[in-house]
DNA sequence: TTTGTTGCAAAACGTTTGCAGCCTC
DNA sequence: GAGGCTGCAAACGTTTTGCAACAAA
């Protein structure tokens, strides 16, 4: 317990000076707004889109959606989160630093996303080399029926 | 070549049997729009969006806009298409048919995408068994910089 | 002082929906 | 004949953009 919570605050002191030098490297000015969104994102946990983000934020820090994207966009170029784009058609986000990698399995019949990792699937993808192509990252998405709908389904048929 | 095409409209004339049962078994209705979307699916090549699809058939057929996806969504149910959420917004589909299964390479600078194949990486994630959940299809997506932008990247720094 | 960044509101975009008429079944 | 499907246009929800004010450099 105390472990991972002091991972975690490491872990936001860290991305925070990746963030800070971003900005410093890329001269993009270094405003409250960005490192507030940066530790609502690095202190909570899961995955999260634009507009919980934003709900989330507005009890402690008045930001703007506008101000929410331009940052997101940042913090993806700087690779401190990734975006997935799941069948529905608001975009979620997911930090990357101190995250274990992990792929998805998303149900096509209610819609719910559940984490999983195999070492084995890493390691093949891993292992890949392209010629032509300078890997920085790989989302796998796995589609299929969950439990829950799996049994719904039987009852009805 | 002509095994090539052969194998093509073989391909055809089984998805139109595939989407026929498909219809009739769920009591959705045989309407020449439908399968002139088909057709054109599956006569073409590549990837393809709602809107270039659109565009493509204006010449032959006129379509709508809201039968296009009406349609493409049946087509997902009986997994004849598949649907990608690339980087940008508008979702992408492919056939499943007739097709191998294929990874994506999608470039972060020009958006540029690619197809790759690797049996490694299709064994590991074929060999994953799930207790509570049931696999249909899957997607991995490996993000990077393309050959061309990397040339670029190189020039400029 | 300069100009990148902000909040706000309006616009953009792909996709969905409501509706009257059409055509499978 | 009933009602699912169509085209059309208007509506939707997320994301982007234009603009004046603000504040980091």
């Amino acid at each position: 317990m105390d472990e991972s919570k002091e991972k975690e605050e490491n872990s936001f002191e860290t991305v925070k000076q990746i963030f800070n030098d971003y900005l410093a490297t890329h001269q993009h000015r270094k405003t409250p707004e960005r490192y507030a969104i940066l530790e609502q994102i690095y202190t909570h946990e899961g995955h999260f889109n634009a507009e919980l983000l934003y709900n989330a934020m507005q009890k402690d820090y008045r930001v703007s959606l506008a101000t929410i994207y331009n940052t997101l966009d940042l913090l993806l170029e700087c690779k401190l989160i990734v975006k997935h784009q799941f069948g529905d058609q608001l975009a979620q986000y997911e930090k990357t630093f101190g995250t274990n990698i992990h792929h998805h399995l998303i149900c096509t019949q209610c819609g719910k996303i559940k984490e999983f990792s195999d070492k084995n699937i890493k390691a093949a993808i891993q292992a890949k080399h392209f010629q032509t192509f300078q890997m920085s990252h790989y989302s796998l998405y796995i589609y299929g029926i969950c439990s829950k709908c799996l049994k719904k389904k039987k009852k009805t048929s």
